[in-house]
DNA sequence: ATGCCTATACTCCATATTGGAGTAACCATA
DNA sequence: TATGGTTACTCCAATATGGAGTATAGGCAT
């Protein structure tokens, strides 16, 4: 067992660190703690909590219910000071996977039945999330989210999910009425015409002159 | 080898589509093309570059520079094909990796420099996206991009950018204003108030009436 | 009391993926 | 001719993933 952690290990860590909760718990919980910003296989969080314990971040107390045991751990002295120490590292950058888009790419090999498909499908997910979110807040409104003692914190993130999720459903939203009123996805030059005013209203401030060499993207990524 | 393909061999295919590339190009343009949208290492693209090609759905013609070979790939008839039978199957959803929301959960245990130094990164580093998408409008508009012939549909994914980074960028902005008037990160009447009304106005649904089970939120996404 | 279904509470593993190290040729400059 | 950078990849150890498998508990119908 390597015992250098990964963000997934911090992540359970926190979670531990908001109050104890059994490893079947943790995998269940996930979902509305951090499942969102970070994704991790439920294998992975219960070799998370393994390691965890055997490095003496968390300890775990066995509880009993008849024969079947469930160990409830929760986080140590030296488990904080390691988050203390992470928080003075530096992060790694937002990153996403979005299949959707990459359907839109080759959109024109298809039909405009399947690209009208794949957006309704991501206006779906985003409403689905945005639900979900809609619990959460009335969860804080009402007083009874397990983090309820952290909301000023915890608002911070609910903030920016919805406002994600509102992009996302409002983008699918805009682009569902224009690939409306397209009568096929071929190349035209209405289409083009309209494609060329649409990206130059683009909140974006574009590079003061033209490039002459194409500049280097920002760098990658890494996930650790 | 298996024949299965992932979406990461989508991604490269739909890339070839475009036009002809090298391995190596499709390494480096990637991060233009599908990096921030399927980010995949570049191991994996040249992996997938020798599957797509056992199993003819690029074909490569090798050129020679001295005595250094390479192999430019096109997509074949089959490959076309492919990517149109993929367009007609299900989405997997969008999910993304935001470890500073992981730092934020626990940001009470470090210090409030920290927290706005996390956040200062958030910032920076959409802002660099920012500046990367602000380059490639201006290709766009300067009729210079390789997918030129493609705007109407690329304007789509550009503006998916671009508002998407616009949303994390203010919301940086927007929680530091929110942090700066902190005097620290510990738990106050205060803080909490202010959290609480400001999760009372965010623009999302709240569910009808008060939740007695804590329903399940959406189904959990798989990258496949 | 017995069987059956579902939820709880995990472990295990074959396969896939990742980041990085390694290899080697080419090219420009000093 | 040295040397540093770019092109153009290959290879691999370590890690991560999804899914299958195991086993107990509790509720309900018969």
């Amino acid at each position: 067992m390597k015992d250098q952690l990964t963000t997934t290990s911090y992540a359970v860590l926190a979670q531990v660190a908001v109050r104890p909760w059994s490893p079947y718990e943790l995998v269940q919980q996930r979902v509305r703690y951090f499942r969102y910003v970070w994704p991790a296989a439920e294998s992975a969080i219960y070799r998370e909590v393994k390691r965890l314990a055997a490095m003496g971040l968390i300890e775990g107390e066995k509880e009993y219910t008849g024969k079947r045991a469930r160990t409830v751990y929760s986080i140590t002295k030296d488990g904080k000071q390691v988050l203390r120490v992470w928080l003075g590292t530096p992060v790694t950058p937002f990153s996403m996977e979005f299949e959707a888009m990459l359907r839109v790419f080759v959109a024109p090999l298809g039909t405009k039945d399947e690209l009208v498909g794949t957006l309704k499908q991501v206006q779906a997910d985003a409403q689905d999330m945005l639900r979900f979110a809609g619990e959460v807040k009335q969860e804080f409104l009402d007083g009874i989210n397990v983090t309820q003692d952290q909301v000023y914190i915890r608002a911070l993130a609910v903030d920016f999910f919805i406002s994600l999720l509102n992009t996302v459903e409002a983008w699918a939203e805009r682009i569902l009425t224009e690939v409306e009123i397209w009568d096929d996805l071929m190349p035209s030059e209405e289409k083009t015409k309209r494609g060329l005013e649409k990206i130059r209203h683009l909140p974006v401030d574009t590079p003061g002159e033209t490039l002459k060499d194409i500049s280097k993207p920002p760098k990658s990524q890494t996930r650790t």
